[in-house]
DNA sequence: CCTGTAAATGAAAATGATTTTCATTACCAA
DNA sequence: TTGGTAATGAAAATCATTTTCATTTACAGG
């Protein structure tokens, strides 16, 4: 179904908005492909560093709120002082999660499960609210704040 | 209901935790009930100043930072480069809301539509989650980006 | 295959929100 | 009333992110 062309998907997305394909997007879009989980700029630079030592973390920062402009990826800010970045999948995808945020300790847990009732209501709020503002919805952010097993035991 | 003794309803929380009554977070609670939608840690600041000179803005991030971790306030981040605070409503309540958010503008739009199907989503999700992991929710952020209105025409 | 030009880039400096330090002050339990 | 400890503010430190600016590069058009 894809594979329409010759290139990697997003080739497309980019000529549309008539951005450049450089060295540093794409492995930029490389790293963010071999990435399961959220990841920070700053490690996304230290791996595309250790590819092509010639990319900036000016670049990666720059990329990233491109991408994150164009709804192709998620930018998460998970109270810990630096934000995350993931490519976003369509709310029916197999890798399609949220977050679990312990306040104290900081650790997040990523889930995947309970999801039939969050898609549904996801696709259906979507749909109304972006018919009701007029708003163009590319990305959502669903997190569960609290104290974690370990931090909760305490007081 | 509340209004189980003399005091305002957090004086209590306050003191099962062992922190003492102060006059700095009194005033920072009274701003945070008066304010009905998201406010930053700076106009928190600007309020409290005006009314006691006496407060820093260190200790409104304290206070701040000490409420999110009681699950009194929620801290938001809509990626404007500084966080947010509200009161947590419980999802039923009147004024339970949620954000749209322009990737381009950075506008915010509150909402308070479409609630139904939401507060049923979440608190199935809630109940499984905490079970599953252990954890104790306190709070949670659901956020829609896109691009509003005026954004989103252009190419 | 060249070439001109606007877009993209990196290094370094700037920014600015949030946090830490530390000496001082003030709750509040006893 | 008082001692001990939590709370506080000012100033300095931190540190992720953004901006500046001179240079390089992708790529449309010839």
């Amino acid at each position: 179904m894809p594979g329409h062309g010759r290139g990697p998907w997003w080739h497309e997305r980019f000529q549309e908005k008539g951005w450049r394909i450089t060295p540093a997007r794409e492995v930029i879009m490389d790293i963010l492909h071999n990435t399961k989980e959220h990841i920070s700029a700053a490690d996304i630079y230290v791996k595309a560093h250790a590819v092509n030592p010639a990319i900036g973390l000016t670049t990666v920062y720059r990329t990233l709120d491109m991408l994150e402009k164009t709804g192709i990826v998620q930018k998460f800010d998970f109270g810990d002082g630096m934000a995350r970045y993931e490519l976003i999948n369509n709310p029916g995808a197999k890798d399609h999660h949220h977050h679990l945020i312990c306040l104290n300790c900081k650790k997040i847990i990523d889930y995947t499960e309970f999801m039939e009732d969050e898609v549904d209501f996801l696709e259906k709020t979507e749909k109304k609210l972006s018919d009701k503002y007029r708003f163009k919805i590319t990305g959502h952010v669903i997190n569960f704040y609290g104290l974690c097993k370990e931090c909760g035991s305490g007081r």
